[in-house]
DNA sequence: TTGCTTCCCACAAAGTCCCATGCGATCCCT
DNA sequence: AGGGATCGCATGGGACTTTGTGGGAAGCAA
């Protein structure tokens, strides 16, 4: 609604590995797909990366093609784009919605989640993200602790920058 | 009406979950919504974070982008930045208000906030609060003390900054 | 065949829209 | 200044629509 994935949706799996995408990050998709007209079906990618992530990013096809010529600038070659590559265009793949506002996630993705019957849909900005529940819970903050002066019984938005750009 | 959310309103909460946002508070977030046009109905950002928080805070649209843009800016993949993304896109979600001048809260909302019958609505500056009244009633200056100096006792105008700039 | 994928239909719960009422404050006319 | 009409606001309820979900039939590959 307003060009950003904002809220939690505990969606169900089923047999089929089929998951509802949530109504407003559908408007949000087709929003960013260039393909897409009333009536179709939006397209993302979906980047599932390497055994470091445990969840799926979801972009919008056009913010796959803007991170793709950000890649196409980088010095051939280089460890840093190798990288790049490997998590934007092998590790991912795309999906397109069914008529039901559902994609399917693979045996594979859903394997390594270790999704079962539920995931979390997670909106996060510009993009929105995948989880098995019980993974995201325990993401929160038991194994954040401790980094420069990090109070994990603060109010997160105390490390909002003021307007004067300190903190 | 002065560009502030200002005021205490215990307004009731019906089996569907609406809740009518004040007359003023409404002004306010058409003010706050580039989208907004006379005969449309504003858009808010509902903040109701993790169990630290008890109570939803209610931002409005031109508030959230600057958020956005701040959190954009802080380092990718920080636990800072990780925390802010937490905070204001994954444990919040958008709101309109309908023709009659109220929101749905959705149960996971209610539930979290404790919610039955009705909800104190506060303004608080830039921001307005959406509270259990009972909740509200406890938290006013019980849990306060002895912050640095704070007496509860005295009255709070005390700690408004000069014009010199002290304190 | 057997397994997997895509398409289509069905349905209940949740959300949205529309209309109605009661009350208080305001405005207006005499 | 009094009294009535009007307006705006908070609230209630019914009807309709959307969304998430389940399952079956049709295509496709091995």
């Amino acid at each position: 609604m307003f060009g950003v994935f904002i809220g939690e949706h505990e969606n169900k799996i089923d047999a089929k590995g089929r998951l509802s995408i949530p109504a407003d990050f559908r408007r949000e998709l087709e929003d960013g797909d260039p393909k897409w007209e009333p009536g179709k079906n939006a397209s993302m990618l979906l980047v599932y990366g390497d055994h470091r992530r445990s969840h799926v990013e979801v972009m919008k096809i056009t913010d796959m093609r803007d991170v793709y010529t950000k890649i196409t600038r980088m010095p051939r070659g280089s460890i840093k784009r190798r990288d790049m590559e490997r998590l934007y265009f092998q590790q991912a793949l795309t999906a397109t919605v069914d008529e039901t506002g559902r994609i399917v996630l693979s045996a594979r993705v859903r394997d390594k989640l270790g999704l079962d019957g539920t995931a979390m849909v997670v909106g996060n900005g510009s993009t929105f993200e995948i989880w098995k529940p019980e993974t995201y819970a325990a993401n929160d903050l038991s194994n954040l602790r401790d980094e420069d002066g990090y109070d994990p019984d603060l109010d997160p938005s105390v490390y909002l920058p003021g307007d004067d750009g300190d903190v």
